[in-house]
DNA sequence: GAAACCTACTAATAAGTGTTAGTTTTGCAG
DNA sequence: CTGCAAAACTAACACTTATTAGTAGGTTTC
């Protein structure tokens, strides 16, 4: 029966991407080797070309479920029926609570997606170049309503997403404070810099 | 006379040094092999040998000058009279201007300084967490003159020091706005961010 | 012009890379 | 218990890695 044998297959093959992803943060998708990866899953490295066609595919999964979560995310926002700057605080809160709940992917979908190669390279940056218009959209249409200070919509993306991915040294840091905490004073900070007055 | 010897030997070395920080921001540190800078370099890879030690040295080279420029900066800005967020503004700022201006070095510091290897290593951390204790104790500063918002004053930096880094895109996009623009957007966004009232 | 040098080269080393072939072990279905 | 497929193993592959040794050409210093 191909449905047991898939399950079975597949969750190794879950273990393998989410070990990968953890170490694609800590040292990077060049400096991991297959042999590194293969003993984090306790495995010798041929085997796991029983559950994965290849590192670079490795990379790609970890990037294309990253990316598709934060797409559905987006176009859930824009449909609904809210003010842009609650739109804007709904992304950004979507941002910083998948990098502190799903850190490791997150994070590698974000410094490491240079190592894809073509066509999946292309269709990332395609991808993430949309996104950030999108998002500029909304800021945009905030600015029109004058619920948002005249700035430049993408420079204003690019604090936003940028800002979110500091959320790494947060991770690292000894004394953090709490992830509502956290979350509360980005929401802030980045939000009541936009705002309007 | 070793003054001129040096002096010729050190010019190639900071072309070899300049011609690394490209590499290394492009593709990573690991993925950058000698055998690619020596070719941008324009010259065999044994040859680079005459002019620095090893692989690890150029990445300590660029860290360290970073980490140099940005320490005596903070330093003299601490020592000067200015209001707190005026200080925060300056701080700022000179992220901005070095990101534009030493993009290539300042990302690879920033991005890259995970594959120096002891005691660099450690004593780059070290370097980093100083430096981001007293920004923030400029901050909590300015919390206790109620010239800054309460908020947390370690997220007001990741927020800073992150948003910055993300002028990687600004270099990356085709339609840019131009430099100062772009300082002046950041610094709304931000430090009125942080402004109390 | 000779001595000392810097810097380029070729060639080679040992270790590490992703990945494939072929074989043995494991664990479940009949 | 038998048979079969999934998944582990060992061994090897063809390359690439950073780095060293040894050497030749060119420039500077006396």
């Amino acid at each position: 029966m191909p449905a047991i044998k898939t399950n079975r297959n597949s969750s190794k093959k879950e273990v393998i991407i989410s070990k990968a992803a953890k170490l694609f943060r800590e040292k990077g998708f060049s400096a991991t080797s297959m042999r590194d990866l293969a003993e984090n899953v306790g495995v010798e490295a041929a085997s796991l070309y029983n559950h994965i066609r290849s590192k670079a595919e490795i990379l790609q999964e970890i990037c294309f479920r990253v990316a598709n979560q934060f797409m559905t995310h987006l176009e859930e926002t824009e449909n609904s029926k809210q003010s842009s700057i609650a739109k804007v605080q709904s992304i950004l809160q979507f941002h910083i609570r998948q990098m502190i709940h799903n850190y490791e992917a997150v994070h590698v979908a974000d410094r490491e997606w240079k190592h894809l190669t073509d066509p999946y390279l292309s269709n990332f940056k395609t991808q993430r170049k949309t996104y950030r218009q999108r998002l500029a959209g909304i800021i945009e249409q905030g600015i029109a309503k004058k619920e948002i200070k005249k700035i430049d919509a993408p420079t204003a993306v690019l604090i936003m997403l940028h800002a979110v991915s500091g959320i790494e040294s947060w991770h690292r840091s000894k004394q953090k404070i709490s992830a509502e905490h956290l979350e509360e004073n980005m929401v802030i900070i980045l939000v009541e810099g936009l705002r309007a007055g």
